[in-house]
DNA sequence: TCAACTTCGTGAAGTCCTTCACGAAGTCGT
DNA sequence: ACGACTTCGTGAAGGACTTCACGAAGTTGA
């Protein structure tokens, strides 16, 4: 009864390189480019596995959806394989970047070598503070936001990087999209609405953080799950730490606190759900797959 | 044949948050964060997923691991829904982090007020570079990395943070692990071996870029895309013994060009071309992603 | 040329995650 | 108190990704 919906996933159609290979691509590419300076002339799967932190059975698979390029009983060639990894992740040409936000972060960012030696070409640093304007990072000038669109045509800039506080994200994503920029990565803690044909990508430090301290809570298991109580309405001011950003613009139709209380006894009433539902339990486990490889969409 | 390998699998056991969840709690601390911060009380899931960049399916899927704790018709406690995601990532408690590698990067993440405001807590920053030592950042000093050990175990730091260049990057991995770090985010592009129990996260920028550079590369759909010309044959003859060492002990047993002098000036510095780019050069990459559910195709 | 190896390529099976869909539980207005 | 509405919680179905496992293709040495 789901055939018909198979034409979504055909919409992914043609080359169809799972995006998980995608992630991965990078990777391989890494550790081939630092073969290739050593003059390595071969590698096999499962030598490039280990230096990329892999299996072997993966990097096969991950590759075979580039084409057959191996060698059964040698391997792939490091300089061929290169080539085709550059070529499909679109590495051929430079790719030409505009940063916008040269705080802290985007400061580092701007001066980062990592950017050039891999074809991204830092055409242009944006700021609102009059301070920063005019400062040169990594021979890039920092301009006014106001020649943000001048330069991203001038230049064919299809990737944006957004390095401003949380609050102006959403308005610099927007003005680049409209300004022609197709792919946007996003430091600022949150979530981007794009149009259709742009893609965000977002990297979040606190977000990593979070994760390891979720698996470091489970490491010293101390089992002492005291169970949780019943969610009163009452405000209990939980922790979890006051963040000074926080603009969203999408939050909103949510229940207010009423100033005036106009349904106060009616509000305060159903405790909510016992724990009487036979699934859900959240118990505390002893986990720690320990692997470094594991991921998630 | 594969039910005895159940045995694995059943490590994770019961109760367990999926991966893909740990990763979304983050997001969805931080919206119920902003939200407490409005003195608002629920939430829906429709409106949580909003703010999220997110399905209202998924919202409620997610949150179901961590109990039931909604309430039909009306949604979820803010306030009691923050407390109990801050309790499931371990972060009732402080955690304290220590910084290694405090250069462009290391400088912008030592300053970050995003660390604390989510109970992180720098305790220590490390650094070999005598000139940087003492100076201060953030209201911590830099101290040789000599005093790691000491100050990991006197301000019971489980979690690092690596931003040396790469090719130092192993090496302070392993004095972390040594000094009793259970949890590293590592910054520099390499793939990091560690023992089991110590759970490692990367982020890198030139593998964000590659990706979104990938995807950049099929919207202008120039399928020019020049037959690629065969795989080389590679008269490749394997190593028979030994291979040299490198930088990587990781990339050992491959094919050596023959005759070829083993360390080519790849020694140390990996990465840093600077000039224009093109193929050659450094090293990037890393991956390891987890998160971005929100691209649409 | 042949036998012994090595390593790729890939269907198939298994695992994890997402999406669907709908009953249950609760609220709200009258 | 009741009927109309909301919104959660969750089994089930479907996909996506990973791992297995093994035949095929190619290499090396005698
Ligand atoms: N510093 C870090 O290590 C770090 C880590 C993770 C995430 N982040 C995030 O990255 C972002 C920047 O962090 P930061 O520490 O560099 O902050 P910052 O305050 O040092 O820098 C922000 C910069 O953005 C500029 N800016 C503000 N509004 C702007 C606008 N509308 N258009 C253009 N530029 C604008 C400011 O002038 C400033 O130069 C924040 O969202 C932060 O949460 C930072
Ligand atoms: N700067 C960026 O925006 C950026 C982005 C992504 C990744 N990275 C990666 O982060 C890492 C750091 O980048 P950076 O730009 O800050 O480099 P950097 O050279 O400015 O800083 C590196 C710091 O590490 C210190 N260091 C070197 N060896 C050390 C050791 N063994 N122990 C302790 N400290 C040591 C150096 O003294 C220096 O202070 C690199 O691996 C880089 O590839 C940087």
């Amino acid at each position: 009864m789901t055939e018909l919906r198979r034409a979504a996933g055909a919409a992914r159609g043609r080359s169809s390189v799972p995006e998980a290979t995608v992630a991965r691509l990078p990777l391989y590419l890494r550790v081939l480019t630092s073969l290739a300076d050593r003059a390595v002339r071969t590698v096999s799967s499962e030598t490039l596995a280990k230096a990329a932190g892999m299996t072997s059975a993966k990097v096969r698979k991950d590759l075979s959806y580039l084409g057959s390029y191996g060698t059964r009983g040698v391997g792939y060639d490091v300089d061929f394989l290169l080539g085709r990894i550059a070529a499909e992740l679109g590495l051929t040409e430079d790719r030409t970047v505009v940063l916008v936000g040269v705080g802290n972060l985007g400061h580092a960012l701007a001066g980062y070598a990592g950017f050039r030696s891999r074809g991204f070409r830092v055409v242009a640093l944006l700021d609102v503070d009059p301070d920063r304007i005019g400062e040169s990072v990594g021979g890039v000038a920092v301009s006014p936001l106001d020649e943000m669109e001048a330069l991203v045509e001038r230049n064919q800039v299809t990737i944006g990087v957004i390095c401003t506080p949380a609050a102006a994200a959403q308005a610099v994503c927007d003005r680049l999209v409209s300004a022609g920029i197709t792919s946007i990565l996003n430091f600022a803690p949150i979530a981007l609405s794009v149009p259709v044909g742009v893609d965000v990508r977002k990297v979040d430090l606190a977000v990593e953080l979070q994760i390891l301290s979720f698996h470091e809570a489970r490491k010293r298991s101390a089992p002492a799950t005291g169970g949780v109580a019943a969610p009163t309405r009452s405000p209990g001011r939980r922790a979890g730490g006051r963040s000074g950003e926080s603009d969203d613009p999408r939050l909103a139709m949510v229940t207010r606190a009423p100033t005036g209380p106009p349904t106060l006894g009616t509000r305060g009433t159903g405790p909510l759900v016992g724990t009487t539902g036979g699934t859900s339990g959240a118990a505390t486990g002893a986990v720690t797959g320990a692997k470094t490889g594991g991921e998630a969409s």
